[in-house]
Order: structure tokens, then sequence, then C-alpha cells
DNA sequence: TATGAATGAGTGTTCATTCAT
DNA sequence: TATGAATGAACACTCATTCAT
């Protein structure tokens, strides 16, 4: 998932001998990066907020990572990861064998919002660098291209879904659309209202795509 | 609906007494902030990228504006203020007297998604301003206070609705999420791909939240 | 009294031919200076902040003065020849003709110090600019020789003292620098404790400066 | 003596653990601020001066002062601290243990303007700051209260002097504001007249005071 | 590995000044 | 006479980055 074409022109550090040290370090930094992303915004994550959150040295944060963009975007590679390690345990837990494409679309949108809602600080500052990193040029990071990616399997269960007669006939990109903004929109629920019942909006946005998607007498 | 809640402390000026050639000017920042903030993102928009946008000098900027925060809000009053005046007159035009819920929201998504069509790069900019400007503490000017009450009218059309059988009985606060939601990501699809077909994607959407929000036999 | 010796190179209007209405307005100006250093200090003071002060527009300003540096050096012209007009009155109604020393030195601290008394905004403002205007390259306009020239009564008075045997054989030129500091050092008292007793103020300084400069067993 | 209060709301540095190097460097640039203070007046004081007095870039100064207010507040400390260590060393060498109030009110005076003799820029400095540095909103730093504590000491001696009767019954605060103000002006005397014969000068102001304090017929 | 020190570009803002109207 | 508009330099400050230790 993660799209190893160096962004910014700057080479990762090789991936393989890393110390173990090493390893916590870049864990640490991640996290203190996610939390000042999370809290002041990515305008106002600086390597020295970031540095400082972690109680280390801003030339630590130079030191481990090539530069401020490489933190950035392995922030995002850890949060998508982490994300589509959840969401792979979900679906071999939940899915039978013979799911439709009603419960897999259905399965999509609990794991993805059970997840949000166990990490909503996570995945704001994911949803912050995704709207803000740009290079040199002032070219998104994770533009087009990387949303049609995100996009990809709702757009294939909703054709399943539409082949098997399970969906009615929609646009199944505007409906991919209308799924990850609301998705995404959970986070920034989450953390204006604290108090959410989470389950309970989880449960509704589910239904409601029920609605949106389903044949007209099926099921 | 402007909020005039001097979010940084800088008074703006009165806004009376304003010479036509002041007008101007500070109509020609607006749309260069406009454009500036929808190519390079609002961490990209500093007031000299604007002011070279313009083609004056940066003093000119401050001359006109108290503070880069006037400036950046005042581009979200501007955007949104023809944004409703625009959804007035489809409001008066489109809507008998009778209206019913589904009219009044389906009138509510066309006229949104038929003004972000026609002016992108605007609401870009305002999705972008929204998100990220923020005061001197990190806190978020466009906070929930203010999405609530963007959000307002759609949960008031969803009760009437709801009261007169019309819809469904979903929830009326997640709906509204999701309705603005899908509208606010319409401008990344617009600015993604300039050739898409709006019309279609509009009526997609609307269709979509017909299903998502139709009371089971009704209509 | 004035140093004509345009001092930053710029040179001044012919004083000659002002309109009333110049006048009035070159007046006002000064007058809103001395305010606006007096309350911001010499830093503070800025052409903006006199014109606001004044209700003017900012350009007024640079209209009647040929620079910041003019309206400076006037607001030193005008406090300076203010006094002097109130001491030489001073020194025509207090004043016997064959006054002594003596005389002629409380003469002039009392009317130095009741002078302040009355106005002492505009001697804080005075004190302000002698300590700060400079030129283009930095030097204090107001600098020892204009000083020297401020002593130079002071001492005259002394030295016709000790010649009178009225006054100690102490050095004038110290004796100078003291006296003038005295007096410039009430301008801050007054300000800073506007509940002073000034009259008993000045007449503690004109008794300490008598047992300061009387022949040991005189007068 | 240092007055913690922070003017500004600036946290300062902790000042325990700070490198040699750090203290080099902070040391230097004090130095810096002080002789460009000194010869372009505080208003001419700006960090970019002060940095390339030091020969070292803009930055560097924002790196080990938390802003331009810490530094030049670090400048009154570091000037006072040195003066009344200066002061200290004075005191106990040349005082006798029975010193009467005469004997304390010459060594005060004797040591401040031998100090002062001895680093006549160094005070300029402090005077330029004093009179000039102010907080957001205009109000001096070091104001009325600042400069009474600095007056304490002498009024207190004054009323000792005249408890003994050695003294005799003139105003503690006037002679206080008029000992302050001579010490100060020998500052500006010293600069304007390099070739000025301290000693001599000195002397001459110790023996007015002497005889503007002492009582009709003592010593 | 980690730090502290330094750099230089860039930020928003203020300012005195100029000039057409 | 007076104004509003614009300029360009200077200001304090922040930032990502580099580098010797």
């Amino acid at each position: 998932m993660r799209s190893d074409s160096g962004s910014t022109g700057q080479r990762r550090r090789p991936e393989a001998h890393r110390s173990f040290i090493e390893q916590a370090r870049r864990a640490q930094l991640i996290e203190c990066a996610i939390e000042v992303v999370c809290e002041l915004g990515y305008g106002g994550a600086s390597l020295s907020r970031i540095a400082e959150r972690a109680g280390v040295s801003k030339g630590v944060v130079s030191y481990h990572f090539v530069g401020k963009a490489e933190l950035i975007e392995e922030v995002v590679h850890d949060v998508l990861a982490r994300g589509e390690a959840y969401a792979a345990r979900e679906w071999f837990d939940r899915l039978p064998d013979d799911a439709g494409a009603w419960d897999l679309l259905s399965t999509y949108l609990r794991s993805n919002l059970t997840y949000i809602a166990a990490h909503p600080r996570a995945l704001q500052a994911l949803v912050q660098i995704i709207g803000n990193h740009r290079d040199g040029e002032g070219r998104r990071i994770f533009g087009p291209a990387w949303s049609a990616k995100l996009r990809a399997p709702i757009e294939s269960i909703c054709r399943g879904g539409q082949e098997a007669g399970e969906f009615r006939g929609f646009d199944v990109h505007v409906m991919a659309i209308a799924v990850r903004r609301v998705i995404d929109g959970f986070v920034f629920e989450l953390l204006d209202h604290p108090d959410l019942d989470a389950a309970a909006f989880i449960e509704e946005v589910v239904d409601m795509f029920d609605h949106a998607t389903r044949a007209e007498r099926a099921r």
C-alpha cells in the first residue's frame, strides 16, 4: 500500500539493518509526531516541537530520519500499516467463506470505523498529513492517485454486489467516495465530541450505506 | 452566518466607509489568496506569495488587512457569502411553496454541489482554511461549533422529513455529517479530475441520499 | 537657542509664509507628538500613531513636515521656546535689579521646576527625544554640544557667585551638571507620582542647592 | 536584586545546566549588545546589528536567548550584578566597622562613580535600556517601582544620618533622587568627554553632597 | 547515538516615505 | 490641503538542516 516512490527525492535509509534502539527511537518519534500533528495541526508540527514532546534534542530527529518529509511519510506508513493489520484480522475473524457483497462492505465499514474509534488521534494526524503534506513545488504527496488506490477495494466490492444483484445500479466511484468521506469524517467527530457513542454512530453509518446500496427489493 | 468572533483579537476595519479602490484591492487579494491556497495549500499561502500573485508588494496586503488572519478569514466569509447568495436564489427558483422534506434536501444537495462545480478552486481554498486555520495557541478557528452551525439546516430538514413520515428513522446528526462530508468531498473530486461529468456526479449523490433517507415504502 | 544646522541634511520649509491653517496643523501635530512620545516613548512614537492621535491621515504629517526628523526636532524647539518664554517672564517678574548669584540660581531652579510642574508631559517628551533622537548614522542629534549650551547660563551664574564670594569654590561644570540632572529628574518624578507635592519638592531642591553652593559663612 | 518578574511573559532558560560554550556565547552577545546600544542607542540596537557585531548569524541570538527582551534584560541583570559585586568589595574594603552616615553615603557615591568611570559604556547601555525598554503595551519595564528599589539604600543611609544628627533635616526622597540623577549623569559626561579627569569629578560630586547633607555645624 | 551549536531562508509585521489625486 | 495607496527596507522570530563533537 505504501508508495515507495520517494516523493521528495530524499532517499530513505535501508530498512534492513536497523538496531533495536534505532527502531525504538523511530517508533517513539513517530508516536510523538502523531500527537503533535493531532494537537497543533500539520502546520504546527515543527521538528522542535516533536523533539520537545519526545524529550530529546532536535538533532535526534534529523539523525533518525533523512528529513522532515521522511518522518511525516513514515507516520502515514505506520498508521496505515497498523490499520491494515487490524482490518485483516477483522476480515479473517468476521467473514464467512461465502460472504456476500454487503457482508464485505459492512465489514469494511465496521473495521475501519472501529479502528478509528480505537485510535482517533493517529487517524486525525493521518488526515491532516494527507491533506497538507506537499513536496518542494507544492504538489500534494498523497494526491489523487493515492486516494484512488484507497478507494479501489470499495469499488471492487460494489461492482461485485451489483453483478450479484445484491446492490442497485449506482455509480461505484461515487459510492466509494462517499464511503471514504464518511469514514474519514468519523475522525473529526470523535475528537470534537469525546463522549460520542461510537458504537451507535457506527451502526448508523452501516445502516445508512445499507439503504444507499441495497437493490430495491433484495436481501 | 459570518462569525464576527474576532478569533485573533485583531479588529477588522469598519466595513462601512471603504473606497472603491480599496474594495477592489481587497477583492483582488482575496481572489489571489484563494488561488494560492488552492494551489500551494494553506501552509504554502504566505503573504509574499499572495502579494506576488497579485503583482503588488508585500506591504500592500498588510495595508489592506489588519493581519494575515483577517485576510484568511475574509476569504472564508467571502466564499461563504457568495455560496449562500447562490443557494438562496436556487431555493427561491426551484422550490414550490408546499415543498416536502425531500424537495428541501435534494435542493440543498444540488445547490451546494452545483455551486462547488462552478467554483471548485474557491471551495478547495475554503476546505483548506477550515481544516488548518488556527489561533496563536493552536486551536482551530473553524472548529466543532462552526461545523455544527453548518450542519444545522440539514438536521432541521431531516427532522421535518421524519416527522412527516417522508424519511426513515435515521440519526439526523449522522446523516448531516454524511451529507456535508460528501458535499465537501466533491471539491477534491473536481480538482483532481477536471474532466469529471459534474452533472452526473451530482445526480448520483442526490440519488444516493434519496435511498439513504427515504422511508421504507414512501414516495 | 535652536540649532538650525539641519542635523539630518533635510531642509526645513521657509518659516516665513505659512498660512494660518498650516500653523494650526503643525501646532496640533507637535502637540500630538508630545503626547505619544510621552506615553509610548521615543521608540513607540511612529508617524502613524501620531497621525492617529491627531485624527488625520498619515500623509498629513509628511505634508507639513519634511520628514519625521523635522517633526521631532520641532517638538524640541517648541517646548524649549515655550520654556524660555516662561523663564524670561519669571526672570523679569521675580528678580530685583541688583540680584545676587543665589537670587539668579534659585530663580533659575524655580522657574525651571515650576515650568516642568506645569507641563510635565511636554518635558517628558523632550527628555525622551534628547536622549534618543539620532541621525542616519546613529549619532545623537542633541549631543554634548547641545547640553553644554544648556548648561552655560548655570555655569555663568556660578562663576559670578564665586567671584562675588557668595558661592564656595566648587567646580562650576560639575555643579551645572548636577543642577540640570536634578531638574530633568523632576520630570520623571512628576509623571511617576502624579500626586506629588510639587511645591514642596521644588523648595527642597532649592534648599539643597543652597547648601551645596553657599560659601562657608556667607549670606 | 534581579527582578525575575518575567516582564514579557517569555520564560528564561533554566539557568542551571548551561554548557561552557553557551555561557561564553551569551556573555559575548551581552557584551556586543552593550556596545551596540551604547553606540547606536536603544532604538538602533537591532538583533541583526548585535549579531553582526558578534560576527555570527542573526539566528544565533535567537538560539541563545528566548527573545530580544531576554537579551536586553540580561544586559541589565549583568551590568547590575557586576556593579553590585564591585560595590560590595568597596564596601568591605573601605568602611570601618563604626562607619557614620557620611562614610556610608560617600562610599556609596565613590563606589558607584568609580565603577562608572571603569565601565562607562556598559552603564551608558544600562541607562539607555532603563529609559527605553518597554513591554508590548508600551509600559516601561524598568519603571517607578524599579527606580524606587534603586533609591532605597540611599534613603536608608540618609535617614540614619538624620537620626544621628549627622545630616540636616532634608527630604530623604528628594536627596536620593538627586544622588541617583547625578551619578547617572556621570555616564554621559564620561562618554561625551573621554579626557575628563574622573577622579577630580568624583571628588567634586562627593564634596557637593557633603555640603548638601551636612548638619549646620556638624563634623 | 545523541547533542548542542550554528546557519540562512523565510515568516508576518511595522515603518517612513512617496505620489497621484 | 489632505488623503489613500503603495513601496521597500528593516524588524523579531521560526524553521529545517548541517555538522563537529
